[in-house]
RNA sequence: GUCCCCAUCGUCUAGCCCGGUCCAGGACACCACCCUUUCACGGUGGAUACGGGGGUUCAAAUCCCCCUGGGGACGCCA
């Protein structure tokens, strides 16, 4: 129970546009560990209303992910719940009808500005050093001007209407109370052109539809609270409780990102961690045990955590202290949890089956296999004695090559063998490189040797979050031994 | 640029709310030594921080203000 009587319920509400995020495990932890801890239910919510990046394959890693760190939800896609459905992109109808008693009750308009129009808004206002935002060009329209609009069937978003005067505070659990002045707010999308609601108008319609009492969300959100409190009011519901935790960062202290740091799930299950150490670590971010703990479980850190204790300085993902973590979980394994842990994570019967088309040809006996294919079985590869900068080219010039083609990976959409050939030889040819020096390199600093399997299948099996890793590894191993600092 | 958030060792942090017990404690990483046929583990020790300036006070890491620094937001992305 919180302390207003009713049941606590919490949720996480990833959106599937990727592989599952750790800063997703982050907030979905400490979501969990607040409701356990006062009995209440954690939700699972899938908020795929991009049409255009959502994806049916993320969602299921997603899941895959969280259940893999033992963050279960109570109610979800897969398992349903009193609340559902809880992916989004099947509530549409429930969003719309909300934007229409907005608009009923005069909280929104519509608005049938182009994108065209609303970027050369934004850019004069960029040029004038403004702060950017809708100019409120269709708030004036007329009855009559919308219905000819609407009759002509031009496509057009529902905006909220921003008072333009006062205040708008709230509370934030850890910070206390934050004020922000309305006409600074923009009269925020509500429900897009394609029908699907924007983040705002899902989220809050949603929370209160699940009955959630505290959002408790990452601190980017902060500055997006006042016009969900503005909703709250315009449609006259009680808000939640709000909770903001601060950012996970880089070693720079900007935002945690893949540019900077492996962020995936996936790369740190594949990489050999212990979904118990990555769970204990993330609980280290931002929070601490007292005590001079540092290791608990879930459970220990659900029985003394409190708000209270946050500290709101934004934590750096320090691999080091992660690395050193499992290394400590992994020296207290017992015997059935070693063996099973090799056989169904490291040595997968899904992972070996997808070797099996690539290794098999370079084999004569079953021992080979090991020594020959120890590069889809670790991580970070040892770089220090081998030649891959090709005879004629500069480090400067791998490393743009090695710059160029990880941003390419990162966007290329099927993660597949074909897939990758086509985007990589477009890039070889781009760049005027000759194919061996360009695969040759690129098969080194993957795989650490020359000699191994088809390079486009071994990409594919690695994975995406693997290649991109060593690549920046490998970039990061060049630009240190190049220069003399 | 505008608005907002934040600020203890290189990093994660304790202490801060309820000023004195803090010449600031723990951990990672680092260095040295011990253990050891090697490596690792383990053990012992070391170096390293209250961003700056003003207040308030007998007393400030702790309270207040300013500066500086860092971060976030400013999308028909979430």
């Amino acid at each position: 129970m919180s302390d207003t009587g009713k049941k606590v319920r919490v949720r996480i509400a990833p959106s599937p546009t990727g592989d599952p995020h750790v800063g997703t495990a982050y907030i979905a932890l400490f979501n969990y560990v607040f409701a356990k801890k006062h009995g209440g239910d954690f939700i699972l919510r899938i908020e795929d209303t991009d049409q255009v990046r959502a994806r049916a394959s993320s969602e299921a890693m997603i899941l895959e992910s969280l259940r893999w760190l033992g963050l279960e939800w109570d109610e979800g896609p897969d398992k349903g719940g009193p609340c559902g459905p809880y992916r989004q992109s099947e509530r549409t109808a429930l969003y719309r009808e909300h934007a229409e008693i907005l608009l009923k009750s005069g909280h929104a308009y519509r608005c049938f500005c182009t994108n065209e129009r609303l970027t050369e808004v934004r850019n004069q206002q960029r040029l004038q050093g403004l702060t950017t935002g809708y100019d409120r060009h269709c708030r004036a329209l007329k009855a009559s001007d919308v219905d000819a609009k609407l009759g002509a069937g031009i496509p057009h978003v529902i905006r909220l209407k921003m008072p333009t005067d006062g205040v708008t505070k709230f509370v934030d659990e850890l910070r206390g109370e934050l004020e922000f002045e309305n006409h600074r707010l923009d009269d925020q999308v509500l429900l897009k052109s394609d029908g699907y609601p924007t983040y705002h108008l899902a989220n809050v319609v949603d929370d209160r539809h699940m009955a959630i009492t505290h959002v408790i969300r990452a601190e980017e959100w902060i500055s997006s609270t006042p016009k969900h409190v503005i909703l709250y009011k315009a449609f006259g519901w009680p808000e939640p409780k709000w909770c903001h935790m601060p950012l996970l960062r880089n070693a720079d202290r900007s935002k945690i990102s893949k540019r900077k740091n492996p962020v995936s799930l996936s790369y740190y299950r594949r990489a050999g961690i212990l979904p118990e150490a990555l769970v204990n670590f993330l609980g280290l971010m931002g929070w601490s045990f007292g005590n001079d703990v540092e290791i608990f479980t879930v459970q220990q850190m659900m029985e003394k955590f409190d708000f209270k204790g946050i500290n709101l300085g934004g934590p750096v993902f320090d691999l080091v202290k992660l690395t050193w973590m499992n290394q400590t979980y992994m020296h207290k394994m017992d015997d059935s949890r070693f063996v099973s842990f090799l056989r169904d994570e490291v040595f997968s019967p899904a992972y070996l089956k997808a070797l099996k088309p690539i290794v098999l040809e370079r084999m004569s006996r079953f021992e080979q296999f090991v020594d020959n294919n120890a590069f889809f079985f670790c991580g970070a590869l040892d770089y220090r004695n081998l030649e891959i900068l090709p005879k004629g080219k500069t480090a400067d010039e791998l490393l743009l090559m090695l710059g160029q083609l990880v941003e390419l990976l990162d966007e290329l959409y099927d993660w597949d063998a074909a897939s990758l050939q086509k985007m990589i030889e477009a890039h070889k040819d781009e760049i005027k490189w000759k194919p061996k020096d360009y695969f040759l390199s690129l098969r080194m600093v993957t795989t650490g040797r020359k000699d191994s399997p088809p390079l486009f299948e071994t990409l594919a099996v690695l994975g995406r979050e693997m290649v991109r890793f060593r690549i920046r590894d490998y970039m990061n191993h060049l630009a240190g031994t190049n220069s003399p600092a």
